[in-house]
RNA sequence: GGGCGAGUGGCGGAAUUGGUAGACGCUGCAGACUUAAAAUCUGUUGACCUUAAAAGUCGUGAGGGUUCAAGUCCCUCCUCGCCCACCA
């Protein structure tokens, strides 16, 4: 008998796919499209390991299960080869990074085919290539054109490592992600992309992606819309006035200072003589702060700038401050700031001695205010420990919701509860969702008597339904428990030392209070709720001219220079006037030149600003000089999922009906990335979209975030820890790409990161040995004919297993499909004991090898060829399972008495209750637990269980 | 501080809708083959109790609840992981 021998098989079926193109897509075909990708590698010179190969195995077994199943599957491959990397390499050993990256790229290539990965190589793309930037260049020219790439002086972030600036996206936890170096700000002219334009459609796009809830948070924080308004503050003996954002502008009576971030414009302008040294002072050490310390000590620190500002609702003058604990990037780099009512000025005022003003008070029972809203988030307190009544406080968390107060009735929880309270207040019907998370909040509250009250809440999230308003009764709900608390209980915690200092602070009106409640010491807005009072405040100063209405968004515009060599120039000259100006079209691309020297200077401005004659170029008749910074990757790599659809043109960056016929990618597969990359491409498509080159606004219908493959040791892979395993070690070592693949794929669910086990392989290798050893038995065998039953249980056992590996693959669950394989596989070498029956086993173990092929593909070639089969057992179409086979005569009930399993019986499939029943009290151990006790009540689950309950 | 996840044997993990917890694999143990070892094959492998066999008790981070029935639903608590973090 012929051994497995990987190292034999695989390079045949490798090669084979070569010379057939076996894996070439092509859109004419009137198969339906399906378009799979991982998120392309950066070719690193050491090659990938068997963490990063993870992604491509989930794409290659998406690509062999869906070409199987009769779709026009295209799975293209690409480099993403601009980057640090290569440029640091080349600055220390003088090789070009052109060079470099060809290698890497051979390399990387190489392991991939050695893993049998069914790519379509005639779209590899990288992204270095000029045929490639080219058209990232122009790309850059349109967007320019549309005033959405622009060039600004601003504040960024500087490594002083990699010598150049970096997009808040690449900045974590205040170091480079490149170097790990320290980052600093330094004041630059740079490019950027004006990705802000499309936040509000960025955002609200999220909720239709078929992407895991993870990204899509993460996604949305990084987006970080918050509503509320712009007010403008006079500066006393200036003309000018200092613009604030604020989410709360119903606390502006309450504002008792000002506050600007150090970089903000205005200060120099409007700081006194008096104080113009220590402001000056102040400035220049909080620009050598590093991000750091600034994370690291958040005590406040702050200078008066000796100017003060009229408070336009009290009219009174207002001193400002600079404090770095505002920042320049975000709204105006000015807040009014109401210690009262937000920690950090409470935290400042303090510290400084600034005055505090109260300005709304918590709710008190029994108030009211308006509603309808689509979506709530509401806290419910339990009760008061006074009555014993329960007491509901729902209070704004997003935007500008209202709150509603009432009473929680006994025996409801606080789901119910609350959706009861909206019905009630708003006759909107509200549906439970979940409770938001599991911390409860303690606070006091003033109840209309003014005696101070002690209240636990419990955030819950409602959603508000369509549904024609009903009357919801609490006593036909379901009695769950409510979060009950003696009098005792709810005293004992209101003499707890943290609680009573809670309680004198609210006493003396002085401790930040963040929430919704009632206006107070507002002049004409007392006694209105927060909520009413934001919208009619805003409405008051939008009459004077000094307010109005503002969306901000967490979310800055990209950041897109570097001062790199290694990457794509951008295509822009300077006229003497300093004034940008593109490279026409027909002068691109703006090929990168040969450098002598890769090493960036602290000049600011990569190698590129060395070349000499490079920088010299005429634009119509004039002399420019060209920019010398280069993109960031990010770019490159925020358009290569549509180059993929038309990799080689040369007219034009793609063909608009190959990109509406691929595109949007179908499913999408990576393990990192979560906010960047994915916002950028998002963002392009968008872009492009509306510029009429594509027909759809998302790139990406369906999103899979895979999890790592760990060292043996649990540590994620890396050259410094040592515990990295290489792809073609594993392969060498005899154990071969399919054994690898399936192992990757069995190990733990796709989206889990699982360490890297040795013997695990082994049992993974045993297995497709096993599967081997079982073909070439039968195909050496003397044929039987079976009988009956046992043809019967073959088929069932076929036919279910086709069933329970389709509907895995289908859902993702690659780890159950091979386990329902390998218990497939135990149970026909148990059955071929019988006797290989010609026809059923040569049809069962096609199947088998057919269903086998995503994950072994060149096992499975081999096996499907010396079965007879023609060609790959891809194109040989999925099999199909028949349910007809799948019925069962006769099955095995659970039998439980009062609940605990007690006997197992086999009756007739679908046997009525009373069959059942009388079988199961045939059983000894049924009766043992059951005689002389009467049948209250029984319970029967047709073909699964059936309890009794006896008393 | 905010947000999002997750806790199941010695290990990786399974249980798709509340319905027989621990599929599949690894490890360990026992046996077969072998002069021997490796490889391979067979059996066994949650804990406890008892054993001739059958049965029984406990068991999915902890505690409570709902239910005929809970890994799954509800409440409280604990632990771990990831992301964001002075965003007004």
């Amino acid at each position: 008998m012929k051994r497995y021998n990987p190292s034999e098989i695989e390079p045949k079926w490798q090669n084979y796919w070569q010379q057939h193109q076996s894996f070439e897509a092509s859109e004419k075909s009137d198969k339906p499209k399906m378009y799979l990708a991982e998120m392309f590698p950066y070719p690193s010179s050491s090659g990938l390991h068997v963490g990063h190969v993870r992604n491509f195995m989930i794409v290659d077994v998406l690509t062999r299960f869906n070409l199987a199943l009769g779709h026009n599957v295209m799975r293209p491959f690409g480099y993403d080869t601009f980057g640090l990397p290569a440029e640091n390499y080349a600055i220390k050993t003088g090789t070009k990074p052109a060079d470099i990256t060809k290698e890497n790229i051979a390399g990387f290539r190489n392991q991939a085919e050695r893993l049998g990965f069914a790519i379509d190589w005639s779209r590899e793309i990288s992204t270095s290539d000029p045929e490639y930037y080219r058209w990232t260049q122009w790309i850059f020219a349109r967007l320019f054109e549309r005033g959405l790439a622009y060039k600004k002086q601003s504040a960024q972030w500087w490594c002083p490592f990699d010598k150049t600036v970096l997009a808040n996206e690449q900045v974590e936890n205040g170091r480079c992600w490149r170097c790990g170096n320290e980052v600093e700000k330094k004041h630059m002219s740079q490019w950027f992309f004006k990705i802000t334009e499309y936040a509000d459609e960025l955002l609200s796009e999220i909720d239709g992606l078929d992407w895991p809830e993870k990204i899509k948070t993460m996604q949305r924080n990084w987006i970080g819309r918050s509503v509320g308004a712009e007010l403008e503050f006079k500066v006393e003996g200036e003309k000018n006035s200092i613009k604030v954002f604020t989410t709360r502008p119903d606390t502006i009576f309450g504002a008792t200072f000002l506050v600007l971030a150090p970089e903000q414009a205005n200060v120099v302008k409007i700081t006194t003589d008096d104080q113009k040294a220590e402001v000056l002072r102040y400035i220049e050490k909080s620009a050598k702060k590093s991000e750091i310390e600034r994370q690291e000590n958040k005590d406040k620190t702050g200078v008066f700038t000796g100017a003060y500002a009229i408070n336009p609702a009290t009219n009174q003058k207002i001193p400002i401050w600079i404090a770095d604990y505002v920042l320049s990037g975000y709204g105006e780099g000015a807040i009014m700031a109401v210690p009262a009512h937000d920690e950090r000025d409470y935290e400042f005022a303090e510290k400084f001695d600034l005055p505090i003003t109260q300005v709304i008070r918590p709710l008190v029972a029994g108030e009211k205010v308006d509603n309808a809203v689509k979506r709530h988030v509401i806290n419910a307190i339990t009760r008061r420990p006074s009555d014993g009544k329960f007491l509901l406080v729902k209070w704004q968390k997003f935007d500008w919701i209202s709150p509603v107060i009432g009473g929680i009735e006994d025996g409801e929880t606080a789901g119910e509860a609350a959706e009861r309270e909206v019905f009630e207040e708003t006759g909107y019907k509200a549906k439970f969702v979940r409770n938001l998370g599991g911390e409860v909040e303690k606070y006091f509250f003033a109840d209309n008597k003014n005696e101070w009250r002690y209240a636990i809440s419990q955030p819950v999230l409602l959603e508000l339904t369509d549904e024609t308003p009903e009357s919801v009764s609490a006593e036909e709900k379901a009695i769950q428990t409510p979060l009950w608390l003696t009098l005792d209980e709810a005293l004992e915690q209101i003499t707890h030392p943290d609680n009573r200092l809670g309680l004198e602070l609210y006493q003396n009106g002085v401790k930040s209070f963040g929430l919704e409640g009632t206006m107070m010491n507002s002049g004409q807005f007392d006694g209105l709720p927060s909520a009413e009072a934001r919208e009619k405040i805003v409405k008051w100063l939008a009459k004077q001219g000094i307010g109005r209405e503002k969306v901000n968004y967490r979310m800055r515009d990209w950041l897109i220079s570097r001062q790199r060599y290694w990457g794509c120039p951008i295509p822009i000259a300077y006229d003497s006037k300093g004034q940008p100006h593109l490279i026409p079209d027909d002068q691109l691309p703006v090929l990168l030149p040969e450098v002598d020297d890769y090493k960036p200077d602290d000049s600011g401005r990569s190698a590129l600003a060395k070349t000499g004659d490079w920088l010299k170029v005429t634009i119509d008749g004039e002399e420019m000089t060209r920019e010398t910074d280069t993109l960031d990757g990010y770019a490159c790599s925020s358009w290569y999922l549509l180059r993929y659809a038309d990799p080689h043109n040369s007219g034009q960056a793609w063909d608009r009906k190959k990109v509406d016929f691929w595109n949007p990618v179908d499913v999408y597969v990576g393990a990192d990335h979560a906010v960047a990359h994915l916002l950028y491409v998002r963002f392009w498509t968008k872009v492009f979209a509306d510029m009429g080159l594509l027909g759809f606004r998302e790139p990406v219908k369906k999103l899979l975030y895979n999890g790592y493959v760990n060292g043996p040791d649990g540590q994620k892979m890396s050259k410094s820890k040592g515990n990295v395993v290489n792809p073609l070690d594993v392969i060498d070592s005899g154990y071969g790409a399919d054994t690898l693949r399936t192992y990757e794929l069995f190990i733990a669910p796709f989206e889990m990161d699982a360490p890297w086990d040795t013997a695990g392989v082994g049992g993974v290798y045993r297995f497709l040995t096993r599967v081997w050893n079982l073909v070439q038995e039968f195909l050496e065998a003397e044929k039987t004919t079976l009988s009956g039953q046992d043809r019967q249980d073959l088929q069932k056992i076929q036919h279910k297993t086709i069933k329970k590996v389709t509907s895995d693959l289908r859902r993702q669950s690659f780890n159950t499909a091979v386990a329902a394989l390998m218990e497939t596989l135990n149970y026909l070498n148990k059955a071929k004991k019988a006797g290989f029956d010609d026809d059923l086993w040569s049809v069962l173990l096609i199947d088998f090898v057919k269903m086998l092929s995503p994950f072994a593909p060149h096992l499975a070639a081999e096996l499907f060829e010396q079965l007879g089969g023609a060609g790959l057992p891809e194109a040989a179409g999925w099999p199909e399972w028949d349910e007809q086979y799948l019925a069962e005569d006769n099955v095995k009930i659970a039998v439980q008495v009062n609940g605990k399993l007690r006997a197992e019986v086999e009756v007739a499939t679908d046997a009525d209750e009373a069959t059942v029943q009388a079988a199961a009290l045939q059983n000894d151990n049924v009766q043992t637990f059951a005689k002389g006790k009467k049948i209250l009540k029984t319970i029967y689950v047709p073909n699964r269980i059936l309890n009794l309950v006896v008393k």
